[in-house]
RNA sequence: GCCGAAGUGGCGGAACUGGCAGACGCACAGGACUUAAAAUCCUGCGGCCCUUAAAGCCGUACGGGUUCGAUUCCCGUCUUCGGCACCA
């Protein structure tokens, strides 16, 4: 193998010189924009996922730019985020210099991977030319009513005196210090993500998504269809809605439950109550996130002292705190009906409240509480004898009538809190001012830049709380001295808006131009990471429609078409991992292999969405794989032949085929990334390529054409070696300049076929027919077989099934 | 607990829409070349039965079913992975 990192390094150089990969902004008619999840620069160097996902997201790039597409394929980095921040808490180190020396690193390895990039277009988010933006859009959502502030409460550990992330909680302890973790209510930002959740649904059928993805989403925006109901105390001094999707069984509600967190509690509950309802709301707040949503746990809850009035029958009934509802799903309130219900069966047998069956099964058969399924309705005055699905509707319409209750639909999908009590983030461009209240920086007033000095080991206030000359502001209303808002913007912000940011990257006057970003955009295919299924991809979605809501765009969703990768393990089958010690550099194998065989090992090891164990051994196999290619190549250059006339004789008939079977199937399955089969129809094609050499190869024009085409063929998987063989083979530079080669139908057609035949669908022989005839032809031509006669001899034919070109099933008794 | 995906040779993995299971490759075995090794090339390679071969039988996690025919569709069970988690 002459091919090695040499090749690479000659081969990205004439690329970079040439302005090969420059992204034409003329013609977008024909645009075709690929884009990978950019990257985390964390970790300081490429590991081998993102070799899998870059490396052959870029084959698949290269592959359009042949069919002839104007591809835009752009990389940056995701560069703000806690890693830094704790790294720079740990060694001292300023986030600011290990991202930006970290994205140096990265971009380097980028280029040695020898991908297709418009560096012209990068962006990083840490930028104050890109934060700017991020900011922009704060303050456009804030405009519209998108971006609102709410208490929220958030993981505090005492000790550290920090906010903790959810990952940064390991069983209920700070994974730092291992004190309990509790629960602190902060005045924080939220995006109103909430008011897209129909959409966000509606889109998803259009969507060219993986289905499991598409049911993430789904089931993370959790539509549901109910009623909300309203209670009344029973001295009338106070009402609350309850969110229900079984208003069939209200006539079979026993007790009703609040949240502990809820308002209502302080006012309802009474004197003698007080203190046990206190207590418990102690202990609801001291539960970890994880303990309160254990499904194992056993529930508990206390009576506040309190009753509501049932809106339908007038039946008094006590009111309970307990902390398996909710505070933010629904109303935070339950009407608890523990005949029909089992978590409210549970907590009335646990604490003795009365249960009252309301629905018997539509056959009568099933008597055993809690009856949890639709039914026939029973002891619900008007109502009984109806069937649930006509009373809910019935019920609520009534109740409607009397301004009681509503259909309603109700969705899990909570609203977005945006607000990091971190340092390295973007700013929030906010001011707080004693006398105008929240105050919006004004837009000539952006960046508001993060400043660089700035103490942020952790003491129980955001990092930029404590930077004075960061946060004392005169307020843009009134002039007097304001302060700004100490947190910054979660990382997934930056991320929700990128994409949008790549083709517009240097604008200085605008987030991006609208105009320009219609032509480019939507993605039109996005590769990327399925962990992200449920969080980046939806933050993402919203800010699309937001922004084409204020007229900023002109289209609905960002990623049309979307691929996940699976994930490259350790050679023992776990997730590869520092501690476990069972990573794979990718780094010292392409040194020794050069680029385009790790690449291409990449591409034919693994099923491409499935991943798997990483393996040396088949590094080997392409290594040979790309001796085979050299020496054809380099035999082939010397070749000269005159044109041979006439039919192809079968050897050059059997060169075809495989030649345009491994066209149709490389163009087909690279397509739809599946690169794995893709490179075996290559193997195949050098296979055959070697045989007929062996063969004498007779007709020299068609070797070479066939070598051309597998080397066009190669050339997205293989790019460095292969522009070095089309070089070799005397071509004019560049091979991703060329057609990709297109199959010729009538090649694939064999003159005859391989049929086989089976005796009551087993295998018994196999003939050969002329290709081309038909179910009927097939049956006949078959019968008169002396080979199928000697099958059924004796034997009675009962049926026969012919499928033209591959099998004749002969039912026989 | 719920939802989803998957389970195929010693291994990675193929198989379009129900139609020859195991493409392509790794490993292994035998052979050629070589003083030898490496490299390269050729051949074989799911299991059982058998001295060998032919023939036959079994075989896509397991048990049923639909069908002329099932890796593919349906029902049930087990296992693995992923997502969500008291959602009213």
């Amino acid at each position: 193998m002459s091919y090695s990192t040499k090749t690479d390094e000659k081969w990205q150089k004439k690329w970079e010189e040439t302005g090969l990969y420059k992204f034409d902004r003329e013609k977008t008619d024909k645009k075709l924009y690929c884009l990978e999840m950019f990257s985390y620069p964390s970790g300081a160097k490429l590991h081998v996922g993102h070799w899998y996902n870059f490396g052959l997201t870029d084959s698949w790039a290269r592959f359009k730019r042949m069919q002839g597409y104007n591809v835009f394929h752009p990389m940056g980095f995701d560069a703000f985020g806690l890693p830094a921040e704790n790294y720079a808490i740990k060694t001292g180190i300023h986030p600011k210099d290990s991202t930006y020396q970290n994205i140096r690193t990265m971009e380097g390895q980028l280029k040695k991977m020898g991908a297709t990039y418009d560096w012209d277009y990068e962006v990083i988010t840490c930028d104050p030319e890109y934060y700017k933006w991020t900011e922009w859009i704060f303050l456009k959502l804030y405009e519209r009513g998108l971006a609102y502030r709410k208490k929220a409460p958030v993981n505090w550990c005492p000790s550290c005196k920090t906010v903790l992330a959810n990952e940064q909680v390991v069983d209920g302890a700070c994974e730092r210090c291992k004190t309990e973790v509790t629960k602190k209510d902060l005045t924080q930002w939220f995006y109103k993500i909430t008011d897209y959740a129909q959409e966000l649904l509606d889109c998803l059928p259009t969507l060219d998504w993986p289905e499991k993805t598409k049911k993430i989403q789904q089931n993370w925006i959790g539509r549901s269809e109910g009623a909300e109901l309203v209670f009344e105390g029973a001295d009338g001094s106070f009402s609350f809605k309850v969110f229900t999707t079984r208003a069939d069984t209200l006539y079979g509600v026993t007790y009703v439950v609040l949240a502990p967190e809820n308002e209502l509690v302080d006012r309802i509950t009474t004197p003698e109550n007080k203190a046990a309802v206190e207590q418990y709301r102690d202990f609801a707040r001291k539960q970890t996130e994880i303990e309160r949503l254990s499904t194992v746990r056993e529930k508990t809850g206390v009576f506040t002292g309190a009753y509501a009035i049932n809106p339908v029958n007038g039946n008094k009934v006590p009111i309970w705190i307990a902390d398996y509802v909710l505070a933010g799903y629904g109303t935070g309130c339950v009407m608890a009906v523990p005949a029909h219900d089992e978590r409210d069966f549970d907590f009335a047998k646990k604490y003795s409240l009365p249960v009252k069956r309301v629905i018997r099964s539509t056959d009568g058969s099933d008597d055993t509480l809690p009856f949890c399924d639709d039914g026939i309705l029973t002891d619900s005055a008007e109502f009984s004898g109806v069937g649930s699905d006509d009373a809910r509707r019935a019920i609520v319409g009534k109740l409607n009538k009397e301004c009681r209750g509503e259909m309603k639909i109700n969705y899990r999908l909570r609203d977005w809190l945006v607000s990091r009590q971190r340092y390295w983030g973007a700013p929030i461009p906010m001011i707080h001012c004693e006398h105008c209240g929240v105050v919006p920086v004004p837009e000539k007033d952006l960046p508001v830049v993060l400043p660089y000095n700035v103490e942020f080991t952790p003491d129980g206030e955001s990092p930029l709380a404590k930077c004075e000359e960061f946060m004392n502001v005169p307020c843009p209303k009134c002039g007097k001295p304001a302060r700004r808002d100490p947190d910054t913007l979660d990382t997934f912000v930056c991320s929700s808006w990128y994409y949008l940011r790549y083709p517009d990257n240097k604008n200085s006057e605008k987030a991006f131009d609208t105009e320009w970003t219609d032509k480019i955009l939507p993605v039109d295919k996005y590769v990327g990471g399925a962990e992200h299924a449920a969080m980046h991809l939806l933050y993402a979605r919203f800010f699309t429609k937001a922004l084409r809501d204020m007229g900023f765009l002109h289209f609905d969703e960002p990623f049309l078409s979307l691929v996940h990768q699976g994930t490259i393990l350790g050679p023992d089958g776990n997730r590869m991992s520092k501690s476990r010690g069972n990573t794979i550099s990718p780094d010292d194998y392409i040194v020794e292999n050069g680029s385009d065989v790790f690449r291409m090992y990449l591409g034919f090891g693994f099923a491409y969405t499935e991943g798997g164990p990483w393996s040396d051994d088949g590094l080997k196999a392409i290594s040979r794989f790309v001796g085979r290619v050299e020496r054809l190549a380099e035999s082939a250059a010397e070749l000269k032949g005159a044109q041979a006339g006439g039919p192809f004789d079968s050897e050059e008939k059997e060169l075809n085929f495989v030649r345009n079977t491994a066209i149709k199937g490389v163009t087909e399955d690279t397509d739809r990334f599946q690169f794995n089969t893709s490179i075996a129809r290559l193997m195949e094609l050098v296979n055959a390529l070697y045989k007929y050499e062996s063969q004498g190869r007779k007709n020299i024009p068609l070797y070479i054409d066939t070598i051309i085409d597998m080397l066009k063929l190669m050339a997205p998987f293989a790019p460095h070696l292969s522009e070095e063989l089309w070089e070799k083979m005397g071509r004019a530079y560049s091979i991703f300049n060329e057609e990709w080669p297109a199959w010729d139908a009538a090649a694939l057609v064999r003159d005859e076929v391989e049929i086989v035949v089976q005796l009551n669908g087993k295998i018994k022989d196999k003939i050969t027919l002329p290709s081309g005839l038909d179910s009927k032809q097939t049956e006949e031509m078959a019968m008169k077989l002396d080979q199928v006669t000697a099958l059924i001899e004796g034997k009675t034919v009962v049926k026969v099934v012919a499928v033209p070109g591959r099998l004749l099933n002969i039912v026989v008794r």
